[in-house]
DNA sequence: GATGAATGAGTCTTCATTCAT
DNA sequence: TATGAATGAAGACTCATTCAT
């Protein structure tokens, strides 16, 4: 009613970034404390210090406002994990800090990417991010093998290299959420243990010692389908 | 409208043990195919072909149907798994056995058990009940590799062989969800894998070939963390 | 399956009239505790010992089912107060006795009459069943005041008689409310607080102490109806 | 479809203070006419010219919207009383004109406070909210008592005095139960009945002339208590 | 730009009541 | 007689989403 006499500068009208970076925090925040599904847009807003219609006109809706969410802390691990790694070290090295930088991250944002990242693997909408996400750390991953094994002179094929990537990422993940779970666990060491246990595995395997399962006679291969 | 003729005998008025299974069948096909969230108790219904008050009157609330489900799956597969192995073979053997009877079972029922463990990581209410059937697999594993181990007269602290199974399901179960959504892979040869992987990293690291990291000078732990 | 031989004589196949007792007996407990809205078909029925068709088949729905434990309870109230009073004492005699009975009664089956009664005069379904008991008790008042008038050879209008009858008993169920909400209260004193406050009154009318309005001049008849 | 002229304003969006009194109106209406349980929160909204959501997010559950009726109603009700009675008039004065103005209020709303009141005795969830306005208006009464005594220099027991006013409360509770059921009757005149029977009744009490049990010999306190 | 007001649609859940055995 | 099996119907409550100001 009354022309407000604005001495102390009110913190409304925000440039739009400012808004949507408050937005992120709030979405994140909610959504890790309460999951996808319970997580309601009410919350977020009010988290946020915001009206819910600006939620929408930012960032839309509900699911892609999750989908946002994953993005900017994916990107930020991904930055992390970069920051830690020097083009000029040894692929074994890159492997190691890559590793230990991952998991320090996780540790270090316990309500952030990696509640949302499992969160959404087990929702149908979010397959395709997930996927996409996964396909970037295989890659990496991937790419140091290769890069270690052609120091060695020795070749993989296509095939096998990325399976072993793809099980390398997955067990780490899997520590990932168990880091999440454990908060006096200690990253560092967390991941001296996954180094030694699927790395060395993988070292192993590359190097040519492989596991060959036994030619047993006569064994069925199991779980023939029951009925439905 | 037209005098039904029963030389078919019709369905209805089943007894309870019956129905509990058609409506389980129901229930853990629509949880796969939907999500939680996304199920709705009366498509669980319709599809079990029966109402919704019976669901409510046998298996209780959706939650507990949900419950309801996993332990179901999570026992047949057990049951798979425990059918696979002999107690006569040797602790090695057994480990294989059971991989490949796992990454078998959850091959066969795609829709089955792996979808549902899934789901239940990302939700809360089901902290618990994830917690518990973990629990009970890495036992299994820890057994497996103690035996092991004392065949070879080696000694390795608790701790760290329960922090190894660890990871070694963790790593089984993420290779399982990756099994669930690549339908054209082969279970059996993913397990040969995984064995190569995982269980010979195990394998180096329990004979005292473990890795360490890098005493490297002036690096900082990465990932100070940031302002919220 | 097999002939059950019955050396022990189990108590099913009871004759109707203990069923229904039973039944009744589950169904006052569990009106008495639960309300008539939150009570439900089945506790009744397991309470009673006894599967719910048979529940409906001997009382009926659930609204005729709670007219019946009404019916019952108000029966049984009436005999204690009839019991308590001979027909050859004074009609002042009877009164108090009548009084004592009942709130002697409520007092000792505090989940019973009372509590059923409260709950049906909130209740639409049950209005007539309430108006008949209530005509009954205002008609017992009525005719005891009424031969004490005569006794003193006084005459007083029958309107004005149901009036203050209908106050009287009004005030009486109202103290029984109360009396059922204070396990430690005394019925006897309250019953002789009664006597005091409500009866006296009476008397005091019915002997022509009666009192009028103050014949204040300007006066407005309060609460001209707002709007709404 | 058409264009609307709007000619007179739609009343959509309006504030929400007076929603907020709309939907009370209507509850108010539909919980007098259906009672607590029957009543449906559809109807309510409906009955409103609203969305069953806004009254959620307004006035809260049934249960809380329930209370809030009930609030409101009670509280018009006391300004009703408050407003009939002037502090410099005589305490028998206030007394009488307090009576009046309630039953007075009670006859004009029919379907408001009382109808509620009534019904909230029977449910447990308003046991408290019930508790308490009685508390509020035997305390009224209670003061009223006093000071009428005090003036004559009369000393009467604190607990006495209460159980007296409790019952001249549940007394004219009674009467005004009867009188909503009673369309035809003239609160006026039933006003002045009351106060002939209770009032009275209470005034020669606290004069002092108050009547005892007859000691009467060997007779039993009645009603034994049977089993159940 | 910003928000209070508003809702359509859908979910879980319960209950009185009745077949078919 | 007695009951396990079965359901139609309805109710409370929530939420993502969008007008109208």
């Amino acid at each position: 009613m009354l022309a407000r006499v604005s001495s102390t500068p009110t913190f409304r009208r925000l440039p739009r970034a400012v808004r949507e970076q408050q937005m992120l925090d709030a979405a994140v925040k909610v959504f890790s404390r309460r999951g996808y599904h319970a997580a309601s847009m009410d919350e977020i807003a009010d988290d946020a210090g915001i009206s819910k219609p600006m939620v929408y006109a930012y960032l839309g809706t509900k699911e892609e406002l999750f989908i946002a969410c994953l993005h900017r802390e994916g990107t930020r691990m991904m930055q992390a994990i970069a920051g830690a790694v020097a083009p000029d070290l040894s692929a074994d090295e890159r492997l190691w800090r890559s590793l230990r930088a991952f998991l320090g991250f996780v540790g270090a944002h316990r309500d952030g990417w990696a509640v949302l990242y499992r969160q959404a693997r087990g929702e149908q909408p979010f397959a395709g991010e997930i996927a996409a996400m996964r396909s970037r750390m295989v890659e990496i991953v991937a790419g140091m093998l290769a890069h270690t094994l052609r120091a060695e002179c020795r070749e993989v094929a296509e095939t096998e290299l990325e399976v072993v990537a793809y099980a390398l990422v997955g067990a780490t993940e899997s520590v990932a959420d168990w880091l999440v779970d454990h908060p006096e666990a200690d990253p560092e060491q967390t991941a001296t243990r996954v180094m030694n246990v699927a790395w060395v595995g993988a070292a192993q395997l590359l190097a040519g010692t492989s596991w060959h399962p036994p030619t047993s006679q006569g064994e069925a291969p199991p779980d023939a389908p029951s009925a439905g």
